[in-house]
DNA sequence: CACCAGGCAAGTA
DNA sequence: TACTTGCATGGT
C-alpha cells in the first residue's frame, strides 16, 4: 500500500510539532463530565478564563448531571461568568444536561459507549453544540478517533496552502480523517500541538513564523505570503 | 486604547 | 447556500 504524499506531509508536521513541544496532556480536566462541559464553556474562550469558571463549578459541587442539572439558571450563569457568554452557555449546558437525560438515561458512561457516529449526530441536535464542541467530547471524553478542527486548525493548513482559506469544518476534518490513521492518541495530541504552535506561532494578525518548528514544511508559496504580511 | 481567545445560532440576501 | 452579527469576560 502506497502511503500518499498528504499522509507523510500531516505525519511530519506532527512529528516536528511533538519533538517541539512535546506530550500536552489534553484534555486537562479531572472527571469526564468536566471534560464535557469544558467543551461548552471554551467556546471562542481563553482557557484561562474557563478554568476560573470551573474552579467556581467545582467549589459549589456542581460538576455531577444531577447537581448541574438542579441549578437555577441565573445562579449557574454567574458562576460560570469569567468564562464569557454566560447567559447563552449556561443554557447550553442545561439543553446538553437534558440530552444526557432523556437519551442515554442520565448516564454520562452509557453516553460515551455509544457509536461515536450516532452520537455525533445526537450532539449536534443540542442548540449550542455544533461540530468543534461534539468532536472535542467525542475525542478527549469519549476516547474515539475523531479529528477536532479549530480555528488555529484552519488558519494553519490554509496558511500551509493544504485546504483552501475558505473550507468548511467538514473539508478540514477530511482532509486529517481522509489521510491519518483512525488513532485517537494521535489525534488527541496533534489537535493540542496545533493550538500550542497556534498559540505562538499562527495568531490571527501577525504571525510570527520564525522560529516555528512548522516553518520548513511552509511551500514556497506560503512562505512568500507569510513574509509579506510583515 | 484596540484586539482577540481551544464557537454557535439566528438573521439576512 | 454563504455571509454577517450578537454573545462577554479577561489578558496582551
Amino acid at each position: 500500500m502506497p502511503v500518499s504524499k498528504t499522509t507523510k506531509q500531516l505525519m511530519a508536521m506532527y512529528r516536528a510539532l511533538f519533538k517541539a513541544y512535546g506530550p500536552q496532556h489534553w484534555w486537562p480536566g479531572d472527571t469526564l463530565f468536566e471534560v464535557m462541559v469544558g467543551a461548552v464553556l471554551t467556546q471562542n474562550t481563553a482557557w484561562i478564563n474557563v478554568e476560573q469558571a470551573i474552579k467556581n463549578l467545582k467549589r459549589e459541587r456542581l460538576l455531577s448531571l444531577v447537581r448541574l442539572r438542579g441549578v437555577a439558571p441565573r445562579r449557574l450563569a454567574m458562576l460560570i461568568r469569567p468564562s464569557g457568554y454566560f447567559n447563552i452557555k449556561a443554557v447550553r449546558l442545561a439543553h446538553l444536561m437534558t440530552f444526557l437525560t432523556d437519551r442515554y438515561g442520565r448516564s454520562l458512561a452509557r453516553m460515551l459507549r455509544d457509536d461515536p457516529s450516532e452520537l455525533r449526530k445526537g450532539l449536534l441536535l443540542v442548540k449550542g453544540i455544533g461540530p468543534e464542541t461534539a468532536d472535542s467530547i467525542i475525542l478527549y471524553a469519549a476516547g474515539k478517533p475523531v479529528f477536532v478542527v479549530d480555528a488555529y486548525t484552519k488558519r494553519i493548513f490554509s496558511r500551509h496552502g493544504l485546504v483552501s482559506d475558505r473550507a468548511g469544518y467538514d473539508d478540514v476534518q477530511q482532509l486529517f480523517m481522509g489521510s491519518l490513521p483512525g488513532d485517537a492518541g494521535l489525534f488527541n495530541e496533534y489537535h493540542a500541538l496545533l493550538v500550542k504552535v497556534g498559540k505562538l506561532h499562527c495568531k490571527k494578525s501577525l504571525p510570527q513564523c520564525h522560529g516555528c518548528p512548522l516553518e520548513p514544511y511552509l511551500s514556497r508559496k506560503s512562505a512568500r505570503d507569510a513574509r509579506s504580511i510583515y
